[in-house]
DNA sequence: ACGGTTCAGTGAACCGCTTCACTAGGCGGA
DNA sequence: TCCGCCTAGTGAAGCGGTTCACTGAACCGT
């Protein structure tokens, strides 16, 4: 068995001085450089080092911040949680990442837990934003959303979706795409996304056919989903809410003996590292991960110091062309 | 402000039993089928939930199992990571999901962290499965290493590498294949890999001519440094580690305008679920992840729940083509 | 009627750290 | 010299549960 660890209370005795002290003394506070200096000898001389538990109960504090995606399966929550973890790194915390599963019932209780777990503050992507239980939590903690606004008081990073879209399906009409199809991932409860009404409005003004389906989470359920939308009355193209579901329409494609642009072009929404990897590269409205990383860690972590907690930022999108939409105009 | 939650005296005094009394009742122990009703019922009416922090405090148990990721940027390590939440989920149990980001100091620093969290077992994908201090956390909680053995008595999920490593090595020969590229993924500390070492016997025994080359974790990096392999003195087929680093060789091979499997094959060792989408194909060998989850979630719940902690699984590979290998035999 | 079990529940100590209110001593200013 | 203030440090009361040792009552067989 380990040899059970140090206490605070062994260190004040071996020091001579109060627990007090010593608590003070190792976050440097309140005492003489000389005792400070003492107190770290002997902490290091005992390998003490302060338990996290106690010190949460004690101070309602601990450093973390709560990771909370809706769901891990996504590549691109996936790829967000990695940069996030390194972000938080950099700013000596460090992310708990929870998931939710795709279920908002488990989103709610993961997220009391990680209240309860006293997180300074949580990066969260809702699978429910307009869940009532955010506005209370937004009361007791820092949170940010990434890609929704909250029904509370939160950080967020939002996408532009109107211009995203735009983006997306000028060019998909300038390359002579008329009938459209659209896949998004499904939101619980949030029938009425931004990014879907912008769909429509944005496919009216442009004389676009739209035709929306929306799919599970995961790449099967994406591939089953665009197996059903190219089935029926083929659309010339497809364009995806992420590019994860694009991934799902390339494999439905390939199970129909379709290619890619040549009989179905593909259009994607995120960027995600594999892109550029498929033949052919899919065409994708950029979204620059980094950048929203770097913006939801400097929101997380200047609102668990503090700071302001109600900010918004807003990303802009940008346009990537790899390959994967045909040109149909002839010329 | 959110109003105060209640604590455990409040529904002691609200139904005139002592907290102790209250304490028993909600993990139905020790009090008798009414009183535990009443108890209930007046938690239920003050919305009275128990904190985890103070309970963990108190008892040293929090229900929640730690996951250790050595490098979740590893494509492989982010579905083992979704996969185990999943899974854990269905044991009533919660992952925390920790990235150590491919830092072996880190890695040490957030396993300690994960122990004063009073986590009940951790699973690990260890970064540097020869550190000692994995022996004395293995003393404290149960722990159960994916892919590794650990310095300590911990539960294990390993592969049969030297079995993977002759499938893909004896289906490259078969397809006439000799000189052979091998693409590792850095292992800091770990020079002599079991599964290295087996690549050099069973390469010796097939009379194939192989050049081993280690890439940092990351696409890009497995990119660079499949781009280095495939400039000098190129090699009929690349082998590579994990799925993974693959890509990179897929991304290297366009860079350099070779094709796949025309100029050079690829083999890779994982099955991730893009491989399928990748074209060609990614042949590789198929390790059965919902195997490795299924039985990484089962000792580690079992080893938490006071069951037997050292326990050794073994995982058999399968081989899975897709095209990514060509045939050299001309027959 | 009596000692011995069991059952339901109590009180208080604790888990290990933080923090509040307070004090002793040193120092400067008037 | 006296007062007030600052600094360094103390003591004890928490934080919100769990757990151990114990008690009083009910029940048992004899």
């Amino acid at each position: 068995m380990a040899r059970k660890r140090a206490t605070i209370r062994e260190v004040a005795q071996a020091t001579g001085l109060s627990p007090a002290a010593v608590s003070y003394a190792l976050r440097g506070l309140q005492v003489s450089e000389e005792t400070m200096e003492r107190v770290r000898a002997a902490a290091a001389e005992l390998g003490y080092e302060a338990d996290p538990i106690a010190r949460a109960l004690a101070s309602g504090r601990t450093g973390m911040i709560g990771l909370l995606c809706g769901s891990l399966e996504d590549l691109w929550q996936q790829s967000l949680a990695v940069g996030i973890s390194r972000g938080l790194r950099e700013k000596d915390r460090y992310a708990l990442i929870l998931d939710a599963v795709g279920d908002p019932a488990r989103e709610r209780a993961l997220a009391m837990q990680l209240r309860d777990q006293r997180v300074d503050g949580m990066i969260v992507q809702p699978l429910d934003p307009s869940a009532p239980f955010w506005a209370e939590l937004c009361e007791s903690l820092p949170v940010v959303a990434i890609g929704d606004s909250l029904t509370g008081t939160a950080g967020e990073v939002v996408f532009d979706n109107r211009r995203g879209v735009t983006l997306a399906l000028e060019h998909l009409r300038d390359l002579g795409h008329r009938r459209i199809g659209v896949l998004t991932a499904t939101r619980p409860s949030t029938p009425d996304r931004p990014a879907d009404v912008h769909v429509s409005a944005e496919g009216e003004r442009l004389g676009l056919d739209i035709r929306v389906v929306t799919a599970q989470h995961g790449l099967a359920a994406a591939t089953r989903a665009a197996h059903d939308l190219l089935a029926e009355g083929r659309p010339s193209a497809v364009f995806c809410f992420a590019d994860s579901i694009a991934y799902g329409v390339y494999a439905a494609a390939r199970e129909l003996g379709l290619s890619v642009p040549g009989d179905v072009s593909v259009m994607g929404y995120d960027d995600h590292p594999m892109s550029g990897l498929l033949t052919p590269g899919l065409s994708t409205v950029d979204w620059n991960i980094d950048g929203i990383v770097r913006a939801a860690v400097r929101l997380v972590s200047a609102a668990a110091d503090g700071g302001a907690r109600r900010r918004r930022v807003v990303q802009q999108p940008t346009l990537r062309e790899r390959g994967s939409v045909a040109d149909l105009t002839g010329s």
